[in-house]
DNA sequence: GATACATCCTCTAGCCACTAGAGGTTCAAC
DNA sequence: GTTGAACCTCTAGTGGCTAGAGGATGTATC
């Protein structure tokens, strides 16, 4: 039985966003001991487990409920759970893609300052001239 | 003069946001028509303007923030824009690593699907499975 | 001048995914 | 029995907006 504290080493978590992720019905309401603390089992850890690494390919929390739903029917077609995961992956995609035009356009802007006073600083002028291009509005998506 | 709508027109922004923006100190407070409406001129365009390009590359309003006042003292010397500029890159650049990982994590999980039921799942097999390695506790960083 | 109606106003609350802190209780070791 | 770390609940805050209620204003048309 582990406390709350142990489980959020073990798999790299806040004690507080456990709390949390019980709240809001993400993980289950855990045995307490006489003096009401939480304890945990396996199945919570695998369960803890399971979400935080999806957080960290960056599934949303809603996309993770979905998903750990799918887990608990094994008998139906794992299609929708290949459909969260393509979604997931074009959306990193496009994250990536936009990421790579900042980068290009910041390397732009560092490497053409002059080191001179503010008032001929090519960052600043890049920012302030790129106003006008505001033809893509949709910000930076990442 | 513009109307607060036209001006969220003009700049990509959505009339609650330019709102928000004076209410943070970001934007000036504008003047008013006699009924109260905010009326903008060329100066707040162009800042807007300013800050929505720079939310584009991807920099905190705080970064803005500092940007804008440094735009607003031209004879200070630059590094500052220039280090904002570098610390914003290098970010970016770490966004990309990181979300390049991801992608080649979730290409493997779709492409390892076979389509039959939930309980042959790769996707759900291999968030499952990794939930052994979390020794990267750092979130997604994304 | 009246009317219609799009746009504006303020204010409050909500979103996501946590995170922080106050103020108090329990557990385990010594 | 005492210490002190870890636990508890509850509330509020973060960033960067976004949405909606309920009402006022501005402008075009008749």
């Amino acid at each position: 039985m582990l406390t709350i504290g142990n489980l959020a080493k073990k798999t790299g978590t806040k004690v507080q966003t456990i709390r949390y992720y019980e709240q809001i019905e993400l993980m289950p309401e855990p045995g307490r001991t006489e003096g009401g603390q939480r304890r945990y089992g396996d199945a919570e850890l695998d369960r803890l487990s399971f979400i935080r690494h999806s957080r960290q390919l960056g599934f949303s929390l809603d996309a993770i409920r979905e998903l750990l739903d799918l887990g608990d029917h094994p008998n139906r077609p794992c299609h929708e759970a290949d459909a969260i995961a393509r979604r997931q992956l074009k959306q990193v995609e496009r994250r990536i893609a936009r990421l790579e035009a900042l980068r290009t356009e910041l390397n732009r802007m560092v490497h053409e300052c002059s080191g001179g006073r503010t008032a001929d600083c090519r960052v600043l002028e890049v920012l302030r001239d790129h106003a006008a291009c505001l033809t893509d509005h949709d910000g930076i998506g990442a």
